[in-house]
RNA sequence: GUGCUAUUAGCUCAGUAGGUAGAGCAUCAGAUUGUGGCUCUGAGGGUCGAGGGUUCGAGUCCCCCAUGGCACCCCA
């Protein structure tokens, strides 16, 4: 058989790679807009890191990790999401001792073990943000604002923003045990996995997609009558401040995360361009993951983008910029035994910052001049019999037609960047 | 991890009731003895995703594996 890239992992071909730039370019414009700062992590940890921080308990960590032990026996992971590794910088830095705000934006793969789909890959890209040190409802506004932004500069319209709240640890807490007892009470009415989920994290009953057990799950008890003053004064104060903002939500009281970490703001973007996996940006509070990391606790706020679906969502609504030409130049030589002075004329245009293109596959001249018109290059450098003996190249615009015949000192001084 | 579905030239796809493969585009070359895009002509390119089975004979039927897609699960 062919030789073949592992399951759920693609290739980025030049083709695609500008789209990846344009991407990156966007992010890196607007995080850096609102002060944030990029940060890289190695692509693999301990796999204590994720085990401590999402929890024992989530899919991610009990199926969906990609886990190894290294040749000195301890157990690596391939990192499936990158708050956790964050964290564990900026414990292990000490950055979070000195009392600023700490901003800051990644992009990168990311692994999960999981059945490839359409925008659901083994391989993936995120984008994140996480703003650390604040515990106050403005610091969910601004990570909240800073996603918005990204969808507005990209262009984006079509996508929903779900928000929700799961208070603080204490009305959680009380919230999970009215939960439990609910479910209790009609265990006869949830499904088999909703039945696992019950001891093994009972939020997620809540955005179970079974039809048959929808009306149960309509008739549990909602998050928003649990919450202390606490709770409730936060959650009201983000609405309030993206209500300021202008910025739309619509609250979804059964929006529980897949992730431990999570208290307070959690938030969702949905498109309808994506089809099953809809989702294609999520984030929250986790103000308890420091402690869990077994350092003094620090607030933080933060969310992440699946890149591979930001781009369906792009190409879908025709949001990628048609890229310019890639090339400037293409000399075309009428016979090899030009090769060096077409190599000659090729440097003189380069060392002037252009881009150009050689024959390499001694091509006939119809050939190079069909290459070159195919490659979208604004000009040809032909080299014929006659440029040969007089030292010259004449300089053909491909879009007009346009011929022009230049010694090699007029082409210096002719075409400068 | 479960179910359904697809897999034929580089790409998009035909392939009739089982008789050892075709088109368009792309590529290369020519029509055009110094000049691309349009048109025309020709050429190269496939052990029909891998393996096994039924059959005189399988791209076509059966099994299994791999990969993609859809749904579940979960998430970006």
């Amino acid at each position: 058989m062919k030789i073949q890239s592992i399951r759920g992992t693609r290739d980025i071909l030049p083709d695609q790679i500008q789209q990846w730039h344009y991407v990156y370019d966007i992010l890196k414009r607007t995080s850096e807009k609102y002060g944030f700062e990029e940060y890289r992590t190695p692509i693999f940890e301990k796999t204590e890191v994720f085990k401590r921080s999402i929890g024992e308990e989530t899919d991610i960590v009990n199926k969906e990790m990609y886990t190894f032990l290294d040749k000195g026996g301890d157990s690596i992971t391939l990192r499936p999401e990158m708050t956790a590794a964050i964290v564990r910088s900026i414990i292990q830095n000490n950055l979070n001792q000195i009392h600023n705000i700490i901003r800051v934006w990644y992009f990168g793969p990311f692994f999960r073990y999981e059945r490839p789909q359409k925008g659901r890959l083994r391989q993936f890209h995120q984008y994140g943000a996480e703003l650390i040190g604040s515990p106050f409802p403005e610091a969910d506004a601004e990570i909240i604002d800073l996603a918005i932004s990204i969808i507005n500069d990209f262009g984006i319209k079509d996508y929903q923003l779900l928000i929700n709240s799961l208070g603080n640890s204490v009305s959680r807490q009380n919230y999970k045990s009215a939960l439990v007892e609910y479910f209790n009470s009609n265990i006869e009415h949830l499904s088999q996995e909703s039945k696992q989920r019950l001891i093994s994290n009972p939020l997620r009953i809540l955005d179970s997609k079974d039809p048959s057990e929808k009306d149960v799950i309509s008739n549990a008890p909602s998050v928003l009558d649990y919450f202390d003053s606490e709770s409730r004064d936060h959650f009201e104060l983000v609405l309030e401040l993206l209500k300021s903002s202008g910025i739309n939500y619509e609250i979804s009281p059964q929006l529980v995360r897949g992730l431990d970490y999570y208290s307070h703001t959690v938030f969702e973007l949905r498109s309808n361009a994506l089809g099953s996996q809809d989702s294609f940006a999520g984030g929250g509070r986790y103000d308890e993951l420091f402690s869990q990391m077994g350092e003094k606790p620090t607030p933080a706020v933060g969310f992440a983008m699946g890149i591979e679906r930001l781009l369906l969502i792009l190409e879908q609504s025709a949001l990628i910029p048609v890229f310019p030409s890639k090339i400037d130049f293409y000399i075309v030589i009428q016979s090899n035994d030009y090769l060096s002075f077409a190599r000659k004329v090729a440097n003189i245009l380069r060392e002037n910052g252009y881009k150009v293109i050689i024959e390499l596959a001694r091509r006939s001249f119809k050939s190079q001049m069909r290459d070159a018109n195919k490659v979208q290059s604004k000009y040809a450098a032909i080299i014929g019999e006659q440029e040969f003996a007089d030292n010259s190249v004449a300089i053909k615009n491909m879009e007009t037609s346009e011929q022009i015949v230049y010694t090699l000192d007029n082409l210096q001084k002719t075409f400068k960047k």
